[in-house]
RNA sequence: GGAGGGAUGGCAGAGCGGACGAUUGCGACGGUCUUGAAAACCGUUGGACCUUCACAGGUCCCGGGGGUUCGAAUCCCCCUCCCUCCGCCA
């Protein structure tokens, strides 16, 4: 009845103060929930006397059915009576029980997810558990000290100015062999998860409910962009499409674990953050990334998320990258997740740490709001799902992270081994390759780009 | 955008005012038979909520919402979604 909501009803009914406490933990206020058992309570009250009234009713029915039957109809006359109050009074009961059980649905909606026992105390980033750093020890030489900013005007990699007369402040636009990149990343995400991961391309357009299911609405709408005219998202990450992919949907156990991963284009407003990290590829309204998503057992779940971690690690260590795995503290844990580990990348130009993955764990969270069950193979009644994500590869981070850091002395850039067979084979991104240098205020004298040789076109 | 058709259990597909939570077929599961299997035969086979230690019982669900009625899968109204044809289109 409240399949809408974040956690089990029964468990906060079970466990009143557990519950409360867990939730403390991620600094949110508990004292919803002191709301939700009040209105529980008498929505359970009102719904059991609608039930009973609708039950006399019933019996009152086959009697009426009956005198028919046996043509005594003069009979059933006061039964009728009888019969249209209880089924007036059934109907105000439920109308009650609908009522309160909205009202409980509306604040459930909004309270976050209950931090695993596990997951480290804190409030805030820097309570974050640092559980290692790999390639930390590497010294950066001058040469790598460049933000990647700058590389992408000198390699004409990137063309801030033109994105923006196209679509406004923070969004980005790639170049020649810099776009190019941008495809091999997202191939070499995909590519080395074949062997258990079925690749997906949903869409990036979706209706409100797919966004409640994963718990981006209806808290978070500031946060996406929305087309009003046709009521559709775009979606922040392909969680969100994947999540509702078995929506609704009672799974075998044998089937699970399911796992699926899918590239797509990500969509986010950054409504807080006007004035941030404008500059290059740090924080973008619109940007790619490889998803790793799966469904499983509650019993599957830390096997699961270790695997989607251990991937993840994997294309980033494979890239020669120097990044560090956070364990992130139930303050600072993402609204549906209960445990989430960040990998972050160091980006030696802009000398920062870059996040470029969140592998979380979303318990039944999730699972709730999509109504995802399984059928236990033992027999027995359909239980929630739970469903795991991480970003297989956030693209422009991952870019500027690796423009910097495979930076030579010359000032051309190195392409990492693993990422040739998806660059045609090239090994370097030189000066001569990109736009070029100072082109950005005119057409590039380059040839053959962005015209026609053979059709003149005035307006397009 | 225009015109028409549809929405019932895992799937297919009946039912069109009372004993229908729903005939039947397929699938799945269990059993009989068999060295094993197939075939045949028999049986089982939805979900949600509430009460209960349990046994068990009650209510709701035939796309969603509202109405008519003592009683609705069945009648009426609204909405959503899907399909077909035409138009447009990468």
């Amino acid at each position: 009845m409240y399949r809408q909501g974040m956690l089990d009803i029964r468990q906060l009914r079970a466990d009143p103060d557990g519950v409360k406490a867990a939730l403390a933990r991620r600094g949110e206020d508990p004292s919803p929930l002191d709301e939700v058992i009040e209105l529980d309570e008498r929505q359970r009250a009102a719904s059991r006397r609608a039930d009973e009234l609708r039950a006399g009713v019933n019996r009152i029915s086959k009697e009426v059915g009956a005198l028919y039957g046996s043509g005594r109809s003069d009979a059933a006359a006061g039964l009728r009576t009888r019969s249209r109050e209880l089924a007036r009074q059934a109907q105000e009961q439920s109308g009650e029980a609908d009522e309160l059980a909205e009202r409980i649905r509306r604040v459930l909606l909004e309270i976050g997810n209950l931090p695993a026992a596990d997951c480290p105390d804190g409030t805030g980033p820097d309570d974050n558990v640092v559980v290692r750093v790999v390639g930390g020890s590497q010294s950066y030489g001058d040469h790598q000290r460049v933000p990647h900013w700058e590389i992408g005007a000198e390699l004409g990699l990137l063309d801030p100015a033109r994105a923006v007369r196209m679509s406004g402040a923070m969004f980005v636009m790639y170049r020649g062999p810099g776009a190019r990149l941008v495809r091999a990343l997202i191939n070499y995400g995909l590519d080395r998860n074949r062997d258990a991961y079925e690749e997906i391309r949903p869409p990036t357009l979706v209706r409100t409910e797919t966004m409640v299911s994963t718990g981006h609405l209806p808290k978070f709408a500031d946060d996406a962009y929305h087309l009003e005219r046709d009521d559709l998202w775009a979606i922040p990450t392909a969680e969100v499409p994947l999540t509702s992919l078995i929506r609704d949907e009672i799974i075998d156990e044998a089937d699970l674990p399911m796992r699926f991963m899918a590239h797509t284009s990500c969509f986010r407003r950054e409504a807080g953050s006007a004035g941030r990290d404008t500059r290059g590829l740090l924080r973008v309204h619109e940007f790619d990334k490889v998803e790793l998503y799966g469904f499983c057992t509650p019993e599957q779940a830390p096997g699961l998320h270790n695997d989607i971690l251990a991937r993840v690690e994997g294309a980033i260590a494979d890239l020669g990258l120097t990044y560090r795995i956070l364990d992130l503290c139930a303050g600072d844990l993402g609204s549906a997740s209960a445990r989430t580990f960040d990998i972050e990348v160091y980006a030696p130009g802009a000398d920062r740490w870059l996040e470029v993955s969140s592998v979380s764990w979303c318990r039944d969270y999730q699972a709730r709001r999509a109504n995802i069950r399984y059928r236990p193979a033992a027999s027995g009644q359909p239980r929630a799902v739970h469903s795991l994500n991480g970003s297989g590869l956030a693209v422009p981070r991952v870019w500027a992270g690796l423009v910097e850091t495979y930076r030579r002395p010359d000032g051309a850039i190195a392409i990492p081994e693993v990422l040739r067979p998806h660059m045609g084979g090239i090994t370097e991104i030189g000066a001569a390759d990109g736009w070029p240098a100072g082109a950005a205020d005119g057409w590039p004298a380059a040839t053959g780009l962005g015209r026609s040789d053979r059709t003149e076109r005035h307006d397009s």
